[in-house]
DNA sequence: ATCGAATTCGGGTACGTACCCGCAATATAC
DNA sequence: GTATATTGCGGGTACGTACCCGAATTCGAT
């Protein structure tokens, strides 16, 4: 097992440029107090030899540690939907802590828009190297990513998207295609003419991410000539009794609904209120891997869920930074993730990856 | 951003226990020349602090180099599957490279048992620390993996397995639920009784497979009660006229045929045939995202495609080997991947990483 | 007790890069 | 001209671990 000699390092490039190595690190980290005679012969050097820095030597010697802030939803009663990003970014800090790298995690509440601010500012008081976030609350983020641009703290989206505001990444879905793909799944090989009904449960906080889904949506039936009947529900509390009172109501006005598609993962309230009403024979289809989703999947009730990997955004979100600011690499700005469908018979082996 | 003081090294692992750091480095390589009662006092402390080692100062510091072997089939003409595990290897080499891990790929020709023999062997002579391969020939791989665990070479299985084999680790699909879940597609919301197709179109090899993805694909049929009727077509050349002159015959045969399902990746070859034969309404499910599939995903001849994300198969492979030989990590011996659902709404998000 | 071998251990250097310190040479000021 | 900045650069140490070399200690045999 030889040694791989194909490798320059500083110390070749420092002996052919006739230079010390002091000077060679300051040519590549760019700092004053070279001539530019020297900087150009050796960043000639640098190009001829291909010459690729040594992270493991570099991030060793190097004493700056780096830190980065994740600020998402807390986990709550109601879904355990951001569980997943959570395992995806202790994924992701154990493969690079021996990098010096490390993270810090701030929780905000879903229905509290103050907490989002609070735990904003938080971070910004701490000064960290990077930002990983969820921008539930579009003003809000708006206001904070403003903030980190002019502190020159890079910051990446996940889950969804404020395309205006300069992200260094988003990782998310690509909303408008998931309601399309959604609208395919739920009237794939559906003969008769029947109702179809569009459930939104949410407060009206994010809303922007329903609408984007609802228009794919549409756009399907739409550009496939399918004439079903929408009719949509927009239901603001998200507690069961609210859920199961409203459908309740639409489908007194409503004969003929055999298709419900729910723009977000409290699909599992309408699986219930299914169950409870014993109606068989309406296809249901919602979003994300959630332990109750995926109860009524296995019962039958819900035909397909759409998932969009969580726990593989925030691990990549913290790659993405990481590259950036460790290896100072350049990045995709939009990582759209798969639109992955979730059955019955497939939901086993969509299991997130041990951290 | 203050130094992380909550590491400790073997220096402070030496300072405690009384010794050199050199002793130190004994006992957690454990070398000889250490004291029994030295070595405990040692490993006490080590426990105790819950000592990790800096894997970048380990392998800076280190200079035996790690070589890794990589045994699968060529890309030919016939299909560029074996593109995307390519993909996972370049990423995970490069990944790792800066650890002092080297990988040797070797082809072999998936149409001649002898290249497998060949490569196998050059590994052998070669003499490398790991040896990922697709068991592609199952004779010849039981053959070379018993030599491997002869000479203590641990080895992972991707795409298929050899459960006696004692593979250190086995990435690739769960085929029986694979082919379970095929059924499932090629026949929800079906309710007119008609024949369905199977079409396995190969050379004998892979034939193990096969038998897998069938006999999860009838499972689903039984356990669902579905009573269509499973006519079956083997097509030993993979040649598209065969494949023509083989379904032409069995369409001659039997009538009402509305649903197809390929037990591999040559569904193209099917799809090329219904569209020249003009044959619409026919359901086609099959196997793998190739190019050529795709663009009959996108004409609607096929109506889904099934995938195992065999870039990420053969990535998760080399880490394994990685984790095990470098870090001496436990592994999971068998880690099924996702069973995808591909559609012509869904394709253009389910790409590899970039390398 | 003496000697040699075996056992047990510490000093020290290397890995490739970061970065501090300080010296020399040159430029600028008076 | 001398004094003082400024610029350009090299020496050298450190990061945490691996591992070589040789020294100290122990032990058994005579």
């Amino acid at each position: 097992m030889e040694k791989d000699t194909t490798y320059f390092g500083v110390k070749e490039i420092a002996r052919r440029a006739n230079v010390s190595i002091a000077t060679v690190d300051r040519v590549i980290h760019n700092r004053t107090g070279v001539s530019e005679k020297t900087k150009k012969k050796i960043n000639e050097i640098i190009k001829e030899l291909d010459y690729q820095p040594n992270i493991l030597a570099s991030r060793l010697a190097s004493k700056n540690i780096i830190i980065l802030a994740v600020l998402i939803p807390r986990v709550s009663v109601e879904t355990d939907f951001w569980d997943a990003p959570l395992y995806g970014i202790q994924r992701a800090e154990k493969e690079i802590k021996p990098y010096g790298i490390q993270i810090r995690t701030f929780f905000f509440d879903l229905n509290d828009e103050n907490s989002f601010e609070t735990q904003a500012n938080l971070i910004l008081e701490k000064g960290v190297n990077g930002v990983l976030l969820s921008p539930s609350f579009i003003a809000q983020s708006i206001r904070f990513t403003e903030e980190c641009r002019r502190l020159k703290i890079p910051f990446v989206f996940i889950d969804s998207n404020i395309p205006e505001q300069h992200s260094l990444a988003y990782i998310g879905p690509h909303l408008f295609k998931s309601g399309y793909l959604g609208a395919k799944l739920l009237t794939y090989r559906k003969e008769k003419e029947s109702k179809i009904l569009v459930v939104n449960i949410s407060k009206e906080i994010e809303n922007y991410n329903y609408l984007q889904i609802e228009e794919g949506f549409r756009s399907y039936l739409q550009e496939n000539q399918l004439s079903f009947e929408v009719i949509r529900a927009d239901i603001k509390d998200t507690d069961y009794l609210s859920v199961a009172r409203n459908l309740t109501q639409v489908f007194s006005e409503n004969e003929n609904i055999e298709a419900i598609f729910v723009t977000n993962s409290r699909v599992f309230s309408v699986a219930t209120f299914l169950e409870n009403k014993h109606r068989k024979n309406i296809s249901l289809v919602g979003y994300d891997f959630l332990k109750e989703n995926i109860q009524h999947l296995n019962t039958g009730t819900i035909d397909f869920l759409i998932c969009h990997k969580p726990e593989e955004q925030a691990y990549r979100a913290i790659m993405v930074l990481y590259q950036t600011l460790v290896r100072g690499q350049q990045v995709e700005k939009t990582q759209y993730m798969p639109i992955d469908i979730i059955t019955k018979e497939n939901q086993e082996f969509y299991q997130i990856l041990p951290v």
